[in-house]
DNA sequence: AATTAATCGAGACGGTACGTCATGTCTTGAT
DNA sequence: ATCAAGACATGACGTACCGTCTCGATTAATT
């Protein structure tokens, strides 16, 4: 995977290319049916291509489907309150997207099939998320919301996994107000309840 | 899937042969290498007979895996706080086992890319939880520990999503004390603040 | 393939080295599996200065594989016996060198597949074997041996093809004696007989 | 390749599909562009059954080019030099159909490049020929036409490989009389002198 | 000396075929 | 009508190879 010195460099619009062809295709026929001929086809690539940037389809679509603006900047709301819903709603926003809604099953699926570093979904995904949410907790305790840090890896289940139930566990609807505020109030009262 | 009225009957100790096959499999090789023709090897059956009871691999393992006991008659602890932590163990037993940890991502993208009613075949499984939940949420009202129920599905999704998002997503080591406990404190505060 | 007229002169010891690489391949992995980029990895040679010189694999092994000496000088050797063995001694030794009869029906092939002049690649090669042949038989005329001349590619046809036949339609070991001497005898007589 | 006693017996129509499948191809494209998934497609008929019948490509096209009355029952001519053109007549039959003609070349250098029983050219078919050879050379013994029997492989790569080498080789046209009628005179002398 | 232009090794590219594998259906003969 | 065994169509996967192309660096002959 270490990019070539000599040679001919890998070509720049293939990255892209690929990413659209396969947000397409997800959103088109979902994850089993986005082939990878197909995928190749619809980008104008060959498959060689493909395999040389990613090791698997599963790896392909996670790359096409991941972008990196997906968890952003730790936006201040002023309060907890306020941040827990602004949490809720990139996580949401990450995971609502009408190509990861389609894509995420299969993906959890063949990611986890596969050996090797990248079995664990996303590892650089969730770190970043995780550090973003230690930032959310350090920030209400230098308020004085929080009198101790809570386990993050708790509580980034107890949001990672609320929404991620909502949407493909349950497969509720997402409400009228929004998920983020469905969610907000009771992960909130957590958070307090385990910082106090 | 009517049973045959006329002609031979089915052999009864089939279906308690493919469920051991299956889950050895499961534990041993995982969801994708579990082949049908895999099971009916293992089962010593033909595969026109698994087909005839499940009309799918997906149904298939989702049979030999979730067990009936899987949600046990709500037990009443006297504490929405016990009560709690009594419902995430047994959402913890239902998800953690050996098979079940195996099966549940790739049982989830194959039942979701079915169409038809067996996309819900879960929803059995959903529905009793839920009504369990609401059990207990009632149990605690009528304690006085809530003012007002809080939304089902909200509670329902905080809590089988942390366990799924510690177990699948964020793949976390189940913590010494037990998985419930850890999550416990936290869930009994959002139900709190929900019922307040 | 015109040579450059103006900028840098094509290196010359590539044509060597690439002969060389191509010959080792073939002995020691056969005609298919001598990948071009094994042979340009072999020849410490970029592909695109392959394909500078040849325009195809099959070229570019054909060219490695025929010695412009493959074809001696007719060697007179008093008879008309003695030149056919001398002949069939010829065309054994094109044929049957180690890399000659791993590449023969490879190249056969793909030669074959080819479409345009290259498909007739070989024809120099046959041109030269069967001027040769013609003045073997018009030296046996003139000693008096022969009435007339046999039709050339009836005896060219009978020559050639009874050494590819043992190499590689029969693939029948190479007798003790030499394959000329067990093919000389009854091929004497064949043309004894068309020139009667 | 033990074909099964119990379970679904294999269909019988598909191996003749195939056979007329491939042999259309053959003829229409050549022998590299005779896709295995053309060959399927064209009959109607998956790959898994293609490759639980031949484990290649190319013992696909053999089996299918090759046709078990491609030798036929020596014919008694009552003369060798008859039997002889009746030989070659024979064998140019089997190699110069517009199937087996685009076939060849290819064939012979993918049963070549594999390993295995299969990689000598029709084992079966070269056997059976030999067997025939002998029979004529064993006749003419009888009628007094040859003193001794000549070594069969060297008539028989003399035969089979003059028809070749026209075919493929030299690329001749088929010449007016036909082939087994040029040929004949000169191998027809070449089997006396070995005989004598 | 500066310019020009064809070459060099390396390796990515599109296309295309291969052979493998899994699913769900179907077909035997036997029970 | 069921059973075990196993063949069937379908269709995706990942690998391999070919011949082309693109990069930055060389290397001569021409300005």
């Amino acid at each position: 995977m270490t990019p070539n010195r000599r040679g001919r460099p890998r070509e720049q619009g293939i990255d892209a290319a690929v990413r659209a062809a396969v947000n397409e295709l997800l959103e088109e026929v979902g994850y089993q049916r986005c082939t990878v001929d197909a995928i190749a086809a619809r980008a104008g690539v060959g498959k060689a291509a493909l395999y040389r940037r990613w090791k698997s389809k599963a790896e392909l679509v996670f790359a096409a489907v991941v972008h990196d603006d997906a968890i952003a900047a730790p936006h201040d709301t002023g309060t907890l309150r306020g941040d827990v819903a602004s949490v809720l709603a990139d996580i949401q926003s990450a995971l609502d997207g009408p190509q990861v809604r389609n894509a995420l099953p299969g993906l959890l699926a063949d990611l986890r099939a596969e050996d090797g570093p990248t079995a664990r979904l996303g590892e650089l995904f969730l770190i970043r998320e995780r550090a973003y949410l230690a930032e959310v907790l350090d920030r209400a305790i230098a308020r004085g919301e929080l009198a101790r840090r809570p386990e993050v890896p708790v509580v980034h289940a107890m949001l990672l996994g609320s929404v991620f139930a909502w949407l493909h566990l349950l497969r509720e609807a997402v409400p009228p107000g929004g998920l983020a505020d469905a969610l907000a109030p009771g992960l909130y009262g957590a958070i307090i309840e385990l910082g106090r």
